[in-house]
DNA sequence: CGCATTTGACCGGCGC
DNA sequence: GCGCCGGTCAAATGCG
């Protein structure tokens, strides 16, 4: 294990709330004990209709050349996904998205430097994001017989799922985390990439419709690219080592097998937590999650097709966790990108 | 024993 | 309309 999280990136995506478009998309960032803290940005598309380009969300680290750099590229790799509803509704499920305007987005980080190290970010949301969720039905939970598979509910189509596309950097050892606790419910090959992608839910709450893509970039291999889809409808877990004996801590993964060391939360770890956080799901019903306070869960580990791990021992209480995110620190405008799409920039 | 991960199969979307 | 491919499910397996 690596040494305390050094940097981390926050992004918060919450649809609805900017004039006409469904989402905010933000990115924050905390905890820069060593640099000035990188500069990221965010786009949001003006035309609507063009879904389907998923959001880029690169860090702000550079690669690394030399221990000190090194480290911070480490820590940079560190990105928490949150998403927020800026209207004082702060968890979304997918479904709760209302308007329908926005379908694309586009959004720029910037990293640390300015120049070569500027990291691209595309962001996509389709207007019909929640679809997904809708439909989502659970499913007999005993015994599947070979053969017979109960009928799935009618899928949304994914092009209409909200994506942010989040690029880190495969530190030594393979760092990148967030603070959502992951389980890992499938593995595929991705034809023209060599790296298998692994399918990640939230399970930091049962009901959670986050789910996250992890592969390593065919392009890249030194990058990870992290997709994730549709909001978590629970508050960010804070104390990730509040249950450290419910999770599973493999040993280190040696070498290339595609196992994912995620310390999977369990999900005794819920029960843990203290306060509880009401969201809605699509219709509006109200579901409760065990909030932050003590419920939370580890570290969201993900591993790429390297098992190489992602950071444990993030804790980190809410408000510190929340801290640095006040409204002044960021700095938005908006930028008219190539294609038409009004991109949101921000910086801090 | 309970949970996460693995893995093969199923299913739907989308391109041709 | 068909086939490919990606995404998801769920039984089996392994680990703590």
């Amino acid at each position: 294990m690596r040494g305390p999280l050094l940097l981390r990136a926050v992004v918060v995506v919450a649809m609805e709330h900017f004039n006409d478009w469904d989402l905010q998309a933000v990115v924050r960032s905390c905890s820069f004990p060593q640099s000035e803290p990188p500069r990221v940005g965010v786009g949001v598309p003006a035309a609507p209709g063009a879904g389907g380009a998923p959001v880029v969300v690169a860090p702000p680290a550079r690669a690394p050349d030399g221990p000190d750099q090194m480290a911070r590229a480490s820590a940079s790799a560190l990105y928490d996904l949150e998403y927020l509803d800026l209207d004082h509704k702060p968890f979304l499920l997918p479904g709760s998205s209302s308007s329908s305007s926005s379908s694309r987005a586009v959004a720029r980080a910037r990293g640390e430097d300015d120049g070569k190290g500027r990291h691209e970010v595309m962001i996509s949301f389709p207007a019909a994001a929640a679809a997904s969720t809708s439909g989502a039905q659970p499913r007999s939970p005993s015994g599947r017989k070979p053969g017979i598979r109960t009928p799935r509910p009618k899928r949304s189509k994914k092009s209409q799922l909200k994506k942010v596309v989040y690029e880190v950097p495969v530190a030594d050892g393979g760092v990148s985390s967030d603070l959502w606790a992951w389980r890992k419910y499938g593995q595929k090959p991705i034809k023209g990439s060599p790296y298998p992608r692994g399918y990640y839910k939230c399970s930091s709450m049962k009901g959670c419709m986050a789910r996250k893509m992890v592969e390593r970039s065919p392009a890249k291999p030194g990058m990870l690219v992290v997709t994730y889809m549709a909001e978590h409808c629970h508050p960010v877990p804070t104390q990730l080592n509040a249950l450290a004996g419910t999770t599973r801590h493999k040993s280190a993964p040696t070498g290339d097998d595609d196992k994912p060391t995620s310390p999977g939360p369990a999900a005794g770890r819920a029960a843990a937590g203290e306060g509880v956080v009401k969201c809605e799901d699509v219709d509006g019903n109200e579901l409760s999650a065990m909030a932050a306070d003590g419920g939370a869960e580890d570290t969201a580990a993900a591993a790429d097709d390297d098992g190489e791990l992602w950071p444990e021992g993030m804790g980190l209480e809410l408000d510190e966790f929340l801290g640095p995110m006040d409204d002044d620190v960021f700095e938005f405008d908006h930028v008219l990108e190539d294609d038409g799409v009004l991109g949101r920039r921000l910086s801090l």
